[in-house]
DNA sequence: GGCGGCATGTAAACAGTTACATGATTCC
DNA sequence: GGAATCATGTAACTGTTTACATGCCGCC
């Protein structure tokens, strides 16, 4: 899967392993998380196996920064994936429902501070999504000029953010309500 | 992971890793599903760490069934895990999202089929939460003699399913508006 | 005779996580 | 001087998935 997630950045503009963290980290991270070493290593593949090629770049001596392109042989590789539509419910996992499943033996005050803990961690996960501007929100700068398509990718990216929020509100009232239900045990 | 949800079932009664899985499928599958294959080797691996152990039952001489049981160090190998409460939000994955990130350059009717077709499976997965009466997603019988644990046990049993509930409801409706708003692209 | 369910496993590949490792620059 | 950010990677491990593999029983 994060093959091709790097085809998807990497087919905007030419970037580092570096810089495809970082845009990970301010996108799909919320769908889609990876480490750095993942990202390095998969990087080294997709260019063994043509998807990608690399050149160093020098134009700053003391600083190796290493630049993936798409290749063709990428691109065709994303076009086919994104092709093949999804058939099945993608499977979810949540460690948190897990323990919360296996905690009737658990003290109530325990399950009650992890859960609390957990609510905070959702409002702010909810605060930054609603921090982030939509119109800035958005693919990287080598599409402004194409303005059709610029707009068009955008839209896409918006609707994944607007997931996001309705997850984290939706989250958060179970939270609330398992809370409290836990509390009037 | 997939060791505690082993051992929290094992916790209830002893069972082969057949009947792990089908306890599995009806129940913990909604936030982590678990392969045959693996249950298979993860059972073995956590015998040889002396988690649990395991006889063959010949009653039904020609039906080879390994039955497994939680042992003392197992319980507070689950005991322990629990005690330690989550700090951070369980990552989220979800390749639909990926998906959709990345569909700015699809077509458009391509795009909307792929998620019709979720909009089907969200509702039917809706429908098998529905389905599920609250009075029987509940724990082995084991525990029916020792009415207040099992009680407490279905309780938290129930919170979990009643996240799947909040959780398909807010997907179909997702859905349903970026379904529309492709449409009048 | 074929299908579905019961029942168990192995092997290989792929994906993901944690820890280790380095070194420069910039800002306080 | 120390912390944060830039920048890149390897190694070991753990976890997960897919494919292969077998054989019984009961039902239609």
């Amino acid at each position: 899967m994060l093959k091709y997630i790097l085809l998807g950045f990497l087919n905007y503009q030419g970037m580092t392993g570096y810089d495809l963290k970082r845009s990970i980290d301010g996108s799909t991270a919320h769908f889609w998380h990876a480490y750095h070493s993942q990202i390095y290593t998969t990087l080294r593949k997709m260019e063994r196996d043509g998807l990608v090629t690399s050149v160093i770049d020098d134009t700053d001596e003391r600083l190796e920064r290493r630049i993936y392109q798409i290749t063709k042989q990428g691109k065709s590789k994303l076009k086919e994936w994104l092709g093949k539509s999804l058939t099945e419910l993608p499977p979810s996992k949540d460690s948190l429902l897990v323990r919360l499943f296996f905690s009737g033996s658990r003290d109530r005050q325990e399950v009650l501070s992890e859960l609390r803990f957990q609510r905070q961690l959702r409002q702010q996960q909810l605060e930054l999504y609603q921090q982030i501007k939509p119109e800035e929100y958005s693919p990287p700068s080598q599409l402004r000029s194409d303005t059709l398509d610029f707009d068009r990718e955008a839209k896409f990216w918006r609707m994944t953010l607007d997931l996001g929020l309705a997850y984290e509100q939706m989250y958060l009232k179970w939270l609330d309500e398992t809370i409290s239900q836990i509390e009037s045990f």
